[in-house]
RNA sequence: UGCCCGGUCGUCUAAGGGUAGGACAGCGGUUUUUGGUACCGUACGUGGGGGUUCGAAUCCUCCCCGGGCAACCA
């Protein structure tokens, strides 16, 4: 559906839209397409992460809005680094972020077509076969500022060519020995005109098409020609294949093809983590992380293990914007989406993190009282739970402090605060061991001063989280910080490796969790049923992939903005 | 150094010759049984020099800065 101010409205005026839809909406008005048909492009060679999320919208959201479509096309040209699991993977990231493709194609799938086209540049004297080593082709290549030579091989007669080539096809040569090569410019100003490779040699085993080839195409011989096989309209790719983009038209051209059209935008860069597909696989092999989807990772599986929601991902990337100047995104927006989202849909429940026991001294012993508390406040169809309160309870150590400042809105000696919906307590004493750490606080609490029907006229400040002793249950906690300790790691000096955050991890093993949490895990049949929480005054939690009613584990989402902190400081 | 892109608050992104606006981050406040949320307020920007014009972020020009291009990767 069209936006309104993103969009030329009813009148005519010119309303804010991006450079992609500018061109789009001329491309329609114009009469060069009645159609938009769009592709993302995946090479499954690794997980997908947050730029490509952004790459998905970007494409999948142009084609919903303006009534088109979308393929995925797996663009496995390349059999030596590209596995099965990584195709698999892809799909399940696409679907989880909320995209339906029209069709589902393979470069792989357009192979016999691929060589038809490479035949026809051979007959018309446009592409030939070159003997020459990978070192040799790089010297006749010549550099951005001088003009390459040509290839003693280049004048072959195109019969000669033809023979070749399908002596290639037909195993003949081996790696590396011979490649195809268009027959362009070895003095044009761009490099990839310098008579690109378009097939070379790899006796390797494709995960789709199996032993079946030896010869491969390159990404430029593929790329343009899947495009127009699929009368793609508009091929939206990163700034890096700009200068690709020269070629991408010759081929079209000389191969007389639908005239796909090829748009750059610059990818997403996002501060204190990496893109490179290259360096993610580094961490991962060598154990920087726990997998591909660990929950630090900027990859979809690990942003998803984490709890993050697939709408928190398209919000960001409608937020950051498609431009061509490259940019490094605030992180802190990223999170500010989570929370966003979170905090409608999140249910609230209380964990001690580190707990300290309070005993309230006038709470008759061995009674418990249920108390209600709201699921969500922000929903009025949340519903309520039960949270058992008892004589003994734990609070978090630091909502306790022997010699408070005036701004110290939690629990003191004499003071009085909230507990979230249960009583008003005053603490009237406490108990220290010989290194100064406090074992034990006495309060007293209020019996008219219950949640929802407090008549005591106590005033506390502050309001609490809190857990039964009794009832309490143990759950395991993970927090999470900054994959790495810099802004941007790609821009520093030396090796990447070096900026990875020590602290990245922090596991609490046993927090002290309210029982409903346990309820929850036990009325999950399987993970898709995993609610979101918001542990109060802690921040947005979701059980982690491994978590099951016997062994809870809970992956800290994002925190909650925390002003206390920021005073604090 | 040749060719190709790009340069607007700290970070992103609008403004297509006519009031430089929005978001995140920051700062200050109000509300609050989460020091959360919500709401209000506030500060901050057109890389530089020339030119065209009544008027320039926008058009021209020179300069400066950043990025890309010399894989049989994509």
């Amino acid at each position: 559906m069209a936006e309104t101010t993103n969009s030329p409205n009813n009148s005519g005026e010119r309303t804010s839209r991006n450079f992609l839809e500018e061109i789009m909406d001329n491309d329609l008005q114009s009469g060069r397409h009645t159609s938009v048909l769009t592709r993302f492009p995946p090479e499954p060679n690794g997980y997908l992460h947050i730029g490509h999320a952004k790459s998905i919208t970007v494409n999948f959201g142009l084609a919903l809005k303006y009534g088109g479509a979308t393929n995925l096309r797996f663009d496995d040209t390349n059999p030596v680094t590209e596995e099965t699991e990584y195709v698999e993977s892809i799909r399940n990231d696409v679907r989880w972020l909320g995209y339906t493709w029209k069709d589902e194609f393979y470069a792989s799938d357009y192979f016999e077509q691929l060589f038809g086209f490479a035949l026809k540049l051979i007959r018309d004297g446009l592409a030939y076969v070159d003997d020459s080593t990978s070192e040799e082709i790089a010297a006749m290549k010549g550099t951005p500022t001088r003009p390459g030579t040509d290839s003693p091989y280049r004048s072959r007669s195109p019969q000669e060519n033809e023979d070749l080539f399908r002596s290639m096809r037909a195993g003949e040569f081996p790696d590396g020995s011979r490649t195809l090569r268009a027959r362009i410019d070895m003095s044009s100003p761009n490099m990839l005109m310098r008579d690109p490779i378009i097939y070379r040699i790899k006796h390797a085993h494709h995960h789709r098409t199996g032993d079946q080839w030896c010869i491969y195409p390159t990404y430029d011989f593929a790329h343009g020609q899947s495009d127009a096989i699929e009368n793609i309209t508009h091929s939206i790719c990163t700034l890096e294949f700009m200068s690709h983009r020269e070629l991408y038209n010759w081929f079209i051209e000389k191969l007389g093809l639908f005239p796909s059209r090829q748009y750059e935008f610059a990818r997403l860069n996002l501060s204190y983590t990496i893109m490179s597909k290259r360096k993610l696989l580094q961490l991962v092999n060598e154990k920087y992380v726990d997998g591909w989807d660990d929950p630090r990772m900027p990859t979809i599986s690990g942003l998803r293990r984490r709890g993050y929601t697939p709408k928190s991902i398209r919000e960001f990337c409608s937020r950051i914007g498609v431009a061509k100047r490259d940019n490094l995104i605030d992180v802190s927006l990223l999170e500010f989406c989570a929370r966003e989202d979170l905090n409608k849909i999140s249910q609230r429940r209380m964990v001690v993190f580190d707990p300290v026991k309070v005993v309230i001294t006038n709470w008759p012993e061995g009674t418990v009282e249920e108390l209600e508390s709201e699921n969500n406040p922000e929903d009025s169809n949340g519903g309520n739970r039960i949270v058992p309160m008892s004589r003994e309870i734990f609070i978090e150590r630091d909502d306790f402090m022997e010699d408070a400042p005036k701004k110290y809105f939690r629990l003191s000696p004499g003071k009085s605060v909230r507990l979230k919906s249960a009583y008003i307590i005053t603490c009237e004493d406490f108990q220290k061991d010989e290194h100064g750490t406090i074992t034990e606080i006495h309060c007293t609490y209020h019996p008219d001063s219950r949640s929802g029907s407090d008549t005591s006229g106590i005033k506390a400040k502050g309001t609490l989280h809190w857990v039964s002793a009794s009832h309490a249950v143990n759950v395991e906690v993970r927090d999470y910080d900054r994959l790495f300790r810099v802004e941007n790691p790609a821009e520093e000096e030396g090796d990447f490796l070096d900026y990875v955050n020590p602290d990245s991890l922090r596991v609490i093993p046993v927090a002290l969790a309210e029982p409903a949490l346990l309820e929850d895990a036990r009325n999950a049949t399987d993970s898709d049923d995993r609610l979101h929480y918001q542990f109060l005054r802690k921040g947005y939690y979701y059980a982690d992939l491994s978590s099951t009613a016997e062994k809870l584990i809970f992956n800290q989402t994002v925190g909650l903005r925390d002003t206390w902190a920021k005073i604090n400081k």
